[in-house]
DNA sequence: CATGATACATACTTTAGGGTAAGTACTTGT
DNA sequence: ACAAGTACTTACCCTAAAGTATGTATCATG
């Protein structure tokens, strides 16, 4: 019988969590740093890798293709590819990923707010 | 003469993006996984530290109070410490994190949505 | 004939974030 | 006298994320 910590085995709690709170089953899906900026900048269109590249001057090949990747099998962007030579593939928002503007423009929303200082007394 | 590296020193452009991109601008301040979640459950109310803690079992003691800190020193919640014993400290939303709540409840919003399955064809 | 553009892939290394565990100070309860 | 509750703090470790660098295929262009 040994002894349960208090701070131990948050695994089990995380599953429930996800069932649980529904900002916590956003996060999981968009709650990286990347992912965000990347939605905003395909919610003004359909862009080309490359272009989406030159609008995030920040961001590395890897992490881009990386996290496309994953809002592709989220089911948050579709990658269509047209098998010409150079290649030539866009993406943009699904249905869910055109469901996540209101955060993302929220988020746009308070950033100019807060530079503003509307939030200061 | 070395030579330059086109996918090196992402820093420098991180600055810029900074000021440009209101998104990565939000996402400096809320853009970890558990910092939603927090303002989430602070967003009902006052809450003491025992009572964030106990609403959200996955996260540990350290890094809850590690983010707390940090929203507390970017100005989006509030700490009042009564000088009493045993301990009595409540976290309350400031203004700029009241004006984060539209972020916060377009993500919920959207997890109710995704679940329910409203965005498949 | 070598460079550039396209859209990636991959190996390797570093770093930072997060997890575990234990400790602190003070009081109330048993 | 000992445990329990409060709100933390600190040290240590470990893994997953991110950065660095290079490679791939194909064609157009100079």
């Amino acid at each position: 019988m040994t002894a349960i910590k208090k701070t131990s085995t948050i695994q089990e709690n995380k599953q429930y969590a996800l069932e649980t709170c529904p900002v916590t089953y956003t996060m999981e899906k968009i709650g990286s740093y990347w992912k965000p900026i990347i939605l905003y900048h395909l919610s003004t269109g359909d862009k080309r890798y490359s272009e989406v590249k030159r609008m995030i001057p920040a961001i590395t090949e890897k992490m881009l293709i990386q996290h496309l990747k994953q809002l592709e099998s989220d089911g948050l962007v579709i990658r269509e590819a047209r098998p010409v030579v150079p290649p030539f593939v866009t993406y943009k928002l699904s249905n869910s990923g055109i469901g996540l503007l209101p955060v993302i423009e929220a988020m746009a929303t308070w950033a100019f707010q807060e530079k503003d200082g509307i939030f200061k007394p």
